[in-house]
Formats: structure tokens, sequence, C-alpha cells
DNA sequence: AGAACATATGAACAAATACGCATATGAAGA
DNA sequence: TCTTCATATGCGTATTTGTTCATATGTTCT
């Protein structure tokens, strides 16, 4: 559908095409990476995450620490739960959230010097 | 408002609140942080990135390696100049992209070892 | 200057999603 | 068992955002 009007004189480069076309993941890692990366991209979830990486809380924790209402975190941590980004374990009456591996601080910490890098830049 | 409600036994756990609040990045930092996130957290976003990070590319070369429609590609291509995350150069009609640093290569790969490893896990 | 080409931008629409209310579930104590 | 507490879930709504169409901008060639 787009192939009649594009780039008719020395486009597309069809060698340089080709070769990024070999090198680029395959579309189905994309998307899983794309949806990983939704995960990372709301602060409320953001801040649950920071929030658990250095020990357990509990959601009334969060609630507390973080200013937010009790039905929002719990739907935020079952996002996370759902991409297993965080474990949990029942105690009595409280559930207690930490992380699950510690690639998501590994994701954090890079995305973190990238921020404040920007910052020095400017 | 939440507070005549939440955990009124054990909870909060005042002492480990106060740390962790300590420990945490500013609000500030959270939101540039997911702000930033979200860039990623779009495949046609993604696959621009993966598809410049060997080489630069015009903008009809994304379109026909990706099979997109030239204006989501502009489109994208804006977002992520706003983002400071592509720097670009006009050489006579054509625009050529590429990324501005490298730490969109880290924050890519530590994304997919972190996919890989999930992929393993199962 | 005018035409053709490569890319960018504005507006509109559709899809995704974060939040809050009401309510459900599950655990502990009387 | 009934109540209270801690957390989870379904639903509605408001906001955000990705895509496309129509059009604008900027470059080259004649």
């Amino acid at each position: 559908m787009e192939n009649e009007y594009i780039c008719k004189e020395k486009c597309p480069h069809l060698k340089k095409i080709s070769e990024v076309k070999l090198a680029s993941p395959n579309d189905d890692i994309v998307i899983d990476l794309a949806d990983m990366f939704k995960i990372f991209a709301d602060s409320t979830r953001l801040k649950i995450i920071c929030a658990i990486m250095k020990e357990e809380l509990c959601v009334c924790d969060l609630c507390e620490l973080l200013n937010l209402n009790q039905t929002t975190v719990s739907h935020q941590l079952k996002t996370l739960r759902d991409s297993k980004l965080v474990k949990y374990r029942r105690d009595g009456k409280q559930i207690f959230y930490s992380l699950e591996d510690d690639h998501v601080t590994q994701i954090i910490s890079a995305g973190l010097s990238h921020i404040s890098e920007e910052a020095y830049n400017e």
C-alpha cells in the first residue's frame, strides 16, 4: 500500500535495509519488549517498584508511603504480578510484595543513568 | 483521604516507610523516568530504534523496512526527536536518523536480557 | 518559477489504560 | 458464626496516545 509512493530515486537503500533486517530482533520479541517497557512507563508503578526494591512492603505501607488509594495500589500490583516482576507472600491478613529478580533493578538503573546524564547535559 | 482506613494494627510499618522514603528517588525523577520508558513502550518506536541502532537510515528506508506508513514513521520520529533519543542530518531531500547516544542501546539490552530469561524460565 | 519528491505537521478518530467507587474475597479474633 | 480488617476485582469514566487523512514545508531539478 505504501510501495508506490516512497523514494523513487536513491531510496530505498536496499542493501542497508536487508542488512538491518537481518540484525534486528523479530517482531514478536520487539512486541514483548515493548510490553515490558509499558510496565515501567507509569509513574505509579515505578514508585511501587522503587519502594519494594530495598525490602518487602505490604499494600497499606505502599498506600501510606506513596499517598495513594488502596484500590489504585492493588490494581497496579496486579499488573506487576501478571507481568511477573513482583512476588508476594501472605502473613495473616497482610500481603507483602517484593521484586521477583534483579533484572528490574538493572533496567531502572540503566534508565536512571540516562535521565541523570540528560539533566547534566543541559 | 485514605488515612482513616488503612492498617490500624501492625500497619503502617512506620520505620520501614521512612527508610524507604529516604532511599527512593524524588517524584520528579520518577516521573521523568516513566516518561522515558513510555518512549520504549511502543513497538513501532522500538522497531525504529532497533533499526537505526546499527547505522543511520532515512525515513523511507524505515517505511520500507518496517512496512509502515510514512506519516506514522514521521510522527514517531518526532516523538523520538523530542525526547532527544535520536539525531538526524539532512542530505538533499532525505533526512537520515541515528541514535543520539548509547544509553538507548544499554536500556534495550537490559530489557532484552530480561525478556530472554523470562522465555528461558518457562 | 514551477513541478516533483522526501518529510513534517495538524486534526480527527479509535483503542488502550489509569483511577476511583462499590463490592467481593479471605484471614483473624470475639 | 459474625464482625472487622487487609487486599482484590468488576465496572464506568476520563485521559492519553497511536494511526491515518489531508495538507504544509523544504529541497532539487528543469
